[in-house]
DNA sequence: AATGAATGAGGATTCATTCAT
DNA sequence: TATGAATGAATCCTCATTCAT
């Protein structure tokens, strides 16, 4: 074997890739069965630079965290602000969430995994919020009157609805895209009505 | 002198003793991170102990969440047949979910952390198996008539949305139970009429 | 290779094992280069042994200054009491000294290496303390009247001067014991009359 | 883009905030316990270029042992020449180390800390060599007649005796110098005396 | 049945040091 | 000259697990 030749990358490069590989490790086993030394392999470089470029163990794991909730929110919000004002919005929401899952099969919901993990905990309550506002807009342009607490538990009801029904979908590729959004959004709309019934929506 | 046998328990007893503090400590530090150490000196007994009873840190583990498991199943399985048939029994479940979240706070939620965790994992499934039996059975009493694949869905959706509306909940004692039971009835059943609507149900 | 014997001893007797072993690489490298792994193969044991008994490196570390420490006051305690009341006792306590010394040549000096550490310097201002202890009961039966400040500092001086002539002498073993006990006596003597010059001692 | 040269600091200058970037620190940590990362913090410069100015760590620590060393030795010259010739340069000699303890309290007995390094028991012997030197000039000045194994022995004595008294009064900036100053005076004078006692030397 | 002594393997983290630029 | 990227080797410590008694 050649003495491995020191590439010097960029540091944003870098932090790209060790996050990828890093993703992957947490996916595989978790946050704590995770090795820093697995992940280095993976990255193809040491540990100490690991350590220089997230500082701890938790830290990489929580820019893993972030990085994933970046690219879901991203996603969701442009899914959002494509679509026409009202009802429609929260059907694009649900795509795109579904689409997420869709691509990140195995290595987002792994993430999820370590529950307990503060980082989790906190961008299961962001991810709420994200959707209490999405849900306010909507529903206000539709003419009803949310109030903030039921609104958060909607909120939350959804994003545990959604972890679980992913959860199970990811095990299922049979089970076609279209139907699990078709049948979330149902779902959703029905448990929406029930919660803010006072113009009829729905047909 | 004779080593002393601290103390002569039946076996019984030992082990609900130990599956209390190992219940505590996976509860505080999540699975991996519990060490057995902490959990032998929270029984009062020694760690060799722990595996003569339990095999493995793992089998340890897998006997909290069962017996966690079946307390609560039990008590949902009475709810629901002290319940009359139809509505009833989906609205005595859910209360029978609450209460129990109510009674168990901090302890039930911690041992869900470590999701990625085989055994919890396997849980959502058998709770989600357990409601669509459930369901399945109040919806045919109304007279509609679910499939398979809605059925599973609906269920792991209520489990998803169960769980996280329950940890939300747990870090907010001031919201009251009825509230929380009542929104979630309303989402719950709002959902189910959504998917299964053939005839009216509500009101 | 047979597989090692897991030698079960008493915890008293491993214990003195365990502290002759780290007392002689702490006195090799120094507290902060000495390895736990160093040590514990010099016990003829595994490193998690030395933690189940003594907590830390630094619990290790303290322990054996505390033994080499309670050795030698002992030491000095029995010479002074076997003394003469008088100017008998603090030529015992410097000829209990530096045999002392002479008896562990090499390690002692080595323990005090670790200047920094505060273990040694709390331990040279106990010594400084017994030293002024003894001295003030010297002077009182001798008719002088030693006032604390003088006493704490001639104490301090005696403990600096008698460990850097330890020092001094660790190295030249040529030098004859009997010299250097002569001339620090005499030279305490000179430095504690220069002070404490109230009646007259010598000779 | 040219790759920025911070700053273009003659030399010598640079040096000397290396210094004192890693004279703070080896005190505030020891030797080992310091880390080249934190001087290079320090000093606001890379560590690369520490290596570059003084090769390893420990060149970096020789280097601030020595200027200490040559800042104290430099003055203690001074104020023996500036002295009269005979006892005067003993009560000189003294006066300008406690100074110098005064002026470098914290930072000059935590270089000490580290006893062990060769570098600070080489400083010992140096100093304690100077002293001999200085001694005997006086001596002969005063008419005794010192042999040179005594004079060793002296010399040690009062290095460790100074020492030790500079630490314990580093601890207590609440006695006055000059109490200090004049107490050890006498007590090196005693010994002194005690030692080479051929003609009268005192009052 | 129950204990205390003992282990082996692995984990995170840190550090002095070098090299490409 | 001066830097930032990168390394390899240690180090301390912890843990699940076993075995002799």
């Amino acid at each position: 074997m050649a003495p491995t030749p020191r590439k010097r990358l960029p540091r944003a490069q870098r932090e790209q890739r060790m996050l990828d590989a890093a993703e992957a490790v947490f996916a595989r086993h978790g946050f704590q069965a995770a090795s820093m030394d697995e992940i280095a392999r993976g990255s193809g470089i040491t540990k100490a630079l690991l350590y220089q470029y997230f500082g701890s163990k938790e830290g990489l794991y929580d820019a893993c965290v972030e990085r994933s909730r970046a690219d879901l929110l991203k996603r969701l919000r442009e899914a959002v602000t494509a679509a026409d004002p009202g009802p429609a919005r929260l059907a694009a929401f649900v795509q795109g969430y579904f689409d997420f899952v869709d691509e990140n099969r195995g290595v987002w919901w792994l993430l999820y995994g370590e529950a307990s993990s503060a980082a989790v905990n906190e961008m299961r309550s962001r991810n709420a919020d994200t959707i209490a506002e999405l849900l306010g807009d909507a529903l206000v342009d539709g003419g009803r009157r949310p109030d903030d607490d039921s609104l958060q538990l909607v909120a939350h009801h959804l994003v545990g609805a959604g972890e679980q029904v992913g959860r199970w979908w990811a095990d299922r590729p049979d089970v076609p895209k279209a139907v699990v959004v078709g049948s979330f959004l149902e779902l959703a709309g029905g448990a929406i009505d029930a919660v803010f019934r006072t113009a009829p929506r729905r047909r």
